[in-house]
DNA sequence: CTTTGTGCAAAGGCTTTGCATGCTT
DNA sequence: AAGCATGCAAAGCCTTTGCACAAAG
């Protein structure tokens, strides 16, 4: 396994920029398709192509945080938000973010313990919500 | 988005047996495609779609648990087995299991804490290890 | 005998890729 | 002018589904 680099980017196009104002503009992680469809939406014509080709590129340059949600769809989120995680329903789908100060420290310590750096996590928790379950 | 339940398994079959035995011979998570590959190895002539059911009724079953890794593929394993987590190179690909007593009570004391049951985790952490820095 | 499980192949959904064209520099 | 970025459509992957046949109860 090595890790794939795809080309960063290197030239400013008005795509590349809407597709950071929207990721900047949602609350919590979104999918490429979402992403495609708002744009799409408010009048931004754009390749479904390119989106995913710019949020590729944006997490590679370090601006975009990505994790894979249970239905193996790709989420992203802008990088420059807080660092938080989520819980998130898997029924009705509501996310709630949590403060997770404790997993963070713990999840630096056990990396540095094992000689690891670069570190990044994915920490995500899934249930059901209060709504749901009295359903 | 709603919890979609594949009916249970009522009959007991060769197939199934064979399933459940390989993954618990299997240590951490193994994908289903991974799955039929070796069983087949093994000489055991089985379906990949029913290797797909039988993970699935597994995991509704309670099982196994599943996850769904960095490329989109769901990952199963055998549900008695230690609840552990990874700390994953994306280097060299190596996994270290390491102990997350801390980070699984955070987790489910934050579920409860909103309100949420029926809770399940994702918890990976990626970086570089010692070895591969060190090049 | 009835019903569920299996196999195979086709279909689905998300993501990536090839290629020609257009735009940035 | 030269080269990366974009769009479109085709191709790739993993997974699910339809259907006929085999097996379990």
């Amino acid at each position: 396994m090595t890790t794939k680099e795809p080309a960063p980017s290197r030239r400013k196009t008005w795509q590349k920029e809407a597709v950071l104002k929207e990721l900047a503009s949602s609350s919590g992680f979104v999918s490429a398709q979402q992403l495609h469809q708002i744009l799409t939406q408010n009048g931004t014509v754009i390749g479904l192509a390119t989106v995913y080709r710019t949020l590729n590129s944006l997490v590679s340059d370090g601006l975009a945080d990505s994790l894979v949600n249970n239905n193996g769809e790709n989420l992203y989120r802008d990088c420059s938000k807080d660092h938080h995680h989520h819980l998130i329903c898997n029924s009705c789908g509501v996310a709630v973010e949590i403060e997770a100060d404790e997993a963070e420290s713990w999840a630096s310590k056990i990396a540095t313990e094992h000689g690891f750096t670069d570190v990044s996590h994915t920490i995500e928790i899934f249930g059901v919500c209060g709504k749901c379950s009295a359903k």
